[in-house]
DNA sequence: CGGATCGTTGACAGGTATCAATGCTGGTGG
DNA sequence: CCACCAGCATTGATACCTGTCAACGATCCG
C-alpha cells in the first residue's frame, strides 16, 4: 500500500476537476470555488488483494471513493463467522459512518486491486457548509448504499443456493457489457449468501459444468445471463425437480 | 386515516418546538430561525393496523417521521412472494428515498397504530440550504438505517431458523425496559427471517411451550431475554442436538 | 519437490420446505 | 344470542436441500 500524495492543495483541486471519473464520484459538481475550499491534500491510495483499508471500530478520520478495483465489507459476529454485508466498486463511497463520527463499522477488504481517494471529514464537513453543492451527490450514495442493502436482502438470502449464487453472479455484472463478473471464492460466496463454503462449490462446479458460467481467469467468470435468470426463476430444466418458492 | 392538518405554519413551527419526542426527530436542533422557513404546514397522520403509508413506485413528495407505532417496509419480488427489508418504529425517518427524488422503493404498512409528521421533500431541501442544522440530523439518520441494514444482514438472515427468530425478538425489544415486544404474524415472521409460514409457526410454538415468550396481547410478547440468549449461542439443552454454526 | 491454500466431491444426518389437515378466534348475519 | 365463516396459527408426514465431516485433487510458491 503506497500512498501517492499530493502536497499542494490547490494541485489536488486541479486534478479533482480532471478525474476520469469524476462524474461518478462524491466531488461530480463542486465548482472551481469549492475545491478552493479544500485545505487538506488529498491522498490517493493504492491497494493490492487481501489489503486492508480500515478495520473495524478504527477511528473514522476520512471517507473514501473507490477509484477503480473492487472492495467488500466484512462484518465478524459473535460466534466468529463473518459475512459480508456489501461489495463497492467504482464510484461507490467507503466508510460513509465516519460523517457520523462512528468508528468504523466493518473491516474493507480489497478483492480486486484498488485505488482510492481518501477525503478527510473535517474537508467534507468544512466544504458541506460553504456549499450546497456536496450535499446532493451525499444524499445520492447515501441512498444508493441503501437501496443497494435492499436488493441485497431480497434477493441474495433467500430462495435455493442456486437462485442466490445466480443473483449474485447477475448482481456482480451488472451494467457490465462484457457479461463478465468478478468470480468471488467459496468462502467469500458463502459468507455473502448465508451458505457453506462446500454448497457454493458445489453450485460454481454445477454452473460450470452446465456452461452458465466459464472462467477467463481464476477471479473472473463469463456468465450466460439467460441462464441464469432461468434458474432464478426456478427453470424445471436444471435437473433437479421443480423447484419454486 | 385522517390528516389533522395544521394550517398555520408558525403553529406549526411552535408544535415541532414543542414536540415531546424532539430529540429524536429530525428537527431536532433546528432553531426557531429555521423553523421560519418552512412554509407548508406540517401534517399530522393517524394510521390504523394494517394501513398504508405509501406504495412502491409512489411519487415521492414527502418523508416521514414516526411519532409512534410500527411499520413495516415491503419489498416484492417478481416471482410474486415478498420480503420485509426493515421494521420502523419512534424517531425513525420513512421514505427517506424522496430525498433523491426516487420514486418509493417498498410498501410502507402499519404494523401497530401509527402516527406521523409529513414533511415535504421541498421544505426539506429548502431547510437544509439555510441551515447546517438538518445536514446533521439527516447524516445520522442514514447511519442508522445503514447500520440497522447490516445488522440485519448479519444476523438476521443467516443460522438456524430459530436463532434468527431468537434474533429477531431481541432486535424488536431492543432498548424496551419492558421486556416486551411486538410479535409479528407468522407470515411476516418469515418474510423478515427468510424462513417459511410453518417454519415460523413452529419455531415461536416452541418458545411458548418452554416459556421462553409468553404472549401479552395477541401481537406482544413478554421474552426471556437470556434464554433467546442462548438460543443464539447454540445453547444445546434445547432438544435438539448440538448446533452451532 | 513438498507444503499450504483453495476448490471439488462424496456420504450422511438433520433442518426446512412442502403439502395437507386440524384448531383457534374474531367478526358477521340470521 | 348463537351459528357460521374467514383468516390465522398449529401440527403432522414426507421429500429434499443443505450443513457437516471427511477425503481428495488442483494450483501456487518457496
Amino acid at each position: 500500500m503506497q500512498p501517492d500524495q499530493i502536497n499542494n492543495a490547490w494541485h489536488t483541486a486541479a486534478k479533482c476537476e480532471e478525474c476520469a471519473i469524476r462524474s461518478m464520484v462524491l466531488f461530480a459538481d463542486l465548482t472551481k470555488d469549492d475545491f478552493d475550499h479544500i485545505h487538506h491534500p488529498i491522498h490517493e491510495l493504492n491497494f493490492a488483494t487481501g489489503e486492508t483499508l480500515y478495520n473495524q471500530g478504527d477511528k473514522p478520520e476520512a471517507i473514501y471513493t473507490v477509484r477503480s478495483g473492487l472492495v467488500k465489507l466484512v462484518s465478524y459476529l459473535s460466534d466468529g463467522s463473518f459475512r459480508i454485508v456489501r461489495i463497492l466498486r467504482q464510484g461507490d463511497v467507503v466508510g460513509l459512518e465516519a460523517l457520523d463520527e462512528k468508528p468504523y463499522l466493518h473491516h474493507a477488504v480489497i478483492l480486486e486491486t484498488a485505488s482510492f481517494c481518501r477525503l478527510p471529514v473535517s474537508d467534507i464537513k468544512a466544504l458541506n457548509e460553504s456549499s450546497p453543492h456536496l450535499f446532493k451527490q451525499l444524499t445520492a450514495r447515501w441512498q444508493r448504499v441503501i437501496s443497494d442493502a435492499d436488493t441485497w436482502l431480497s434477493k441474495l438470502t433467500s430462495g435455493f443456493a442456486k437462485q442466490r449464487v445466480a443473483h449474485l453472479l447477475l448482481y456482480l455484472a451488472r451494467d457490465c457489457k462484457t457479461k463478465q463478473c468478478y468470480l468471488p471464492g467459496r468462502e467469500d460466496m458463502g459468507a455473502l449468501l448465508a451458505i457453506t463454503t462446500e454448497t457454493a462449490s458445489r453450485v460454481i462446479a454445477e454452473f460450470k459444468r452446465k456452461g452458465y458460467i466459464k472462467l477467463a481467469s481464476p477471479h473472473q467468470a463469463m456468465i450466460d445471463q439467460e441462464a441464469l435468470n432461468a434458474i432464478i426463476q426456478g427453470d424445471p430444466e436444471d435437473s433437479s425437480v421443480q423447484n419454486q418458492r
